[in-house]
DNA sequence: GTCTATAGAATGATAGAC
DNA sequence: GTCTATCATTCTATAGAC
């Protein structure tokens, strides 16, 4: 399942001789594209992968259905491109973790981004979760190689700060799953959390002392040295 | 919406008379229903509720699909009864933090009990998580009275505890939110941790592990006086 | 490049024989 | 109480006019 889907960056043929009409189509073409990509992030995490329906995502894109269609031939195929564009971001945000900082530095900053992204990409998120709850059946390969690595290099970053003495011998692994799990929390389970905020979204201040309640606990239960967080 | 669904714990009417067979034909639609719904449990949280199909969760419990139709009417009538199931075990679950209890008593207690949900009951974590996702269609009156009541009735204890100086003065809401979403977590990406895992599910002993973890940091993250898990 | 109309497949639910 | 056969609906995807 890993290797037989070749993903189209570019439909846009290099054989295409004229170049002026070419990148005019290519304008149409990349803003049709990105309409149909953010209804279809909408949709599909709304309803997960089987409840949204091409219909909902050509009337969220302001596109005839028949049209989604032209420019993304199966419904699958625009779900991967959504899926890759979240993975993408994720890893981004993960490259703020280096073996260079202290750990409380590493770890409030990473807290930080990963709750900056909760909150301004909530759809990617619980896509993301949709896939792992349904046993990743898109997006295994990615768990197994990239997921796999980036969480071990991790793993090590952290055993050194416990062997240097910075922070509680804690399992390194669970730390980490304790800071993903809370951070996407935020975005997985907004419409409880925004339910029992009175059915109102977080204002920008509650976000940010959720942002300082996370950190603060994760800081403080790991025993980190020189917490300065405020 | 909370009141117009009555629901049906016996159709076996009283008016018939015949009791020996009456009782038999009851052990029969009793068993048959649990076989249901437990494969309707495996495959809403697998597919969701629209990924599932009737087919599907008839194979899974070894009846025609008619058959199914006849227990229960509808999909969506299936899907309430496992709904409410579900609920009813987080509710149990939840009793156990009283107010009679020190702060660390009552937070390991509650820690370890949704642990052990998580791995007794991945599926309707899996559920639950789901149907939030998609904005609680189904269950959003629960989320406004009886989960709306027993937050606020605990982040008054919480909040107790801070006003007595035995935790940290952090954010209870967040607490709260920080336990259900680490716990809930172990359910709901078991197949993420798993394929971080080898591809294995975690041993009894590697679920104590995590269950460590995650009270120490916790406890430790409050500034929890008297600490003494192990 | 856009859109109407529709083909083809899958699904929830039911009828009716046993 | 069980099950085969089938209806009615819905959905993905495409054909073909503009």
């Amino acid at each position: 399942m890993s290797g037989n889907e070749t993903i189209q960056k570019s439909t846009i043929s290099s054989t295409e001789p004229d170049i002026q009409s070419n990148s005019l189509k290519a304008g149409i073409r990349q803003k049709k594209e990105l309409q149909i990509l953010e209804a279809a992030e909408k949709v599909f995490s709304e309803f997960g992968y089987h409840g949204a329906t091409t219909q909902m995502i050509a009337d969220g894109a302001g596109v005839p259905k028949a049209n989604l269609h032209y420019y993304f031939p199966t419904k699958l195929v625009l779900y991967r491109r959504i899926i890759d564009q979240i993975f993408s971001i994720w890893l981004d945000a993960a490259q703020s973790f280096d073996e260079n900082s202290d750990p409380v530095q590493a770890l409030s900053s990473y807290i930080d981004k990963k709750m900056q992204i909760s909150r301004s990409h909530p759809h990617g998120s619980r896509i993301w979760a949709n896939e792992i709850m349904q046993g990743a059946p898109i997006i295994q390969d990615y768990l197994e190689t990239t997921l796999r690595e980036w969480t071990n290099s991790r793993i090590a970053i952290i055993q050194g700060w416990i062997d240097r003495g910075l922070i509680d011998p804690v399992d390194p692994r669970h730390l980490l799953y304790m800071i993903w799990s809370v951070t996407q929390h935020y975005a997985d389970f907004a419409h409880q959390i925004d339910t029992l905020n009175g059915g109102k979204p977080l204002s920008t201040s509650q976000w940010g002392n959720a942002c300082e309640n996370v950190k603060k606990i994760i800081l403080a239960g790991i025993g980190a040295k020189g917490v300065d967080i405020k």
